[in-house]
DNA sequence: TGGCGATATGTTCCGCCATGCATAACCCTT
DNA sequence: AAGGGTTATGCATGGCGGAACATATCGCCA
């Protein structure tokens, strides 16, 4: 019997809405925070722009909300930068994660022993 | 903003096999264990019997033991029943799922008081 | 001995989702 | 006025995983 890790994908749901938010958004939101550019998120994500876009419009759209303040054009060529609620939400689904994190490693440690004997 | 309410997907891994154990063969051996047969297992999982065959074989594979007792033949055509290894196992998967079950609901709480401010 | 119902396993098919491509709009800079 | 880089969005294509299909085997029973 090898060596086990486990590992868990969170996300939430609105009534009939599948893949609100979860940890993909999370990351993809971190990352245009970090990039200041929805293209660039992506690339570090490795996961096409088109993609990228597609999964913010969605939360958007099923949180009904802003997420992410665009401007196009100017010297950059563009920029994508959080709203206030965007940081408040991924600030809390990290605590909410971390608080799970810890509970899946203390529990699957009882886990473990339960199954060696 | 709509009612939000979290999900979540959890499984094992061993070094590189990836989807060794989870929340879907959990179910599995659960059906297996009530209907005393892989084919009805598979039907009241709404599965082809092809997969749920193909994921027993895979996690059995991956963990290096025996979770299924198999028979063909016979009067009733064959029937699979569960090992006791594999009793112990969704036994302690379900007391983990369990736990953060509880662990999630909880913070979740916390979360919801967290984006409403 | 032939049939039934289950396990066992390879092969092909199909539907979904991400990717890639194409194009447009935007607006600062040179 | 032209170009560069980004957002915005439709459409075609490809890859992957599950379903469907096709056999083979097994062992009791009529």
């Amino acid at each position: 019997m090898p060596m086990l890790k486990p590992n868990y994908r969170l996300w939430l749901f609105a009534e009939g809405h599948e893949g609100v938010f979860g940890d993909g958004k999370l990351r993809l939101l971190e990352a245009i925070a970090q990039c200041g550019s929805l293209r660039e998120a992506a690339k570090t994500m490795d996961i096409s722009y088109r993609k990228a876009w597609g999964d913010i419009k969605k939360a958007e759209a099923c949180l009904g909300l802003a997420l992410v303040d665009r401007s196009r054009g100017g010297a950059s060529g563009g920029s994508s930068r959080l709203t206030d609620e965007a940081g408040r939400l991924i600030a809390a689904f990290r605590n909410l994660r971390r608080a799970i994190d810890s509970s899946v490693e203390t529990h699957f440690r009882t886990f473990n022993q339960e199954i060696r004997r």
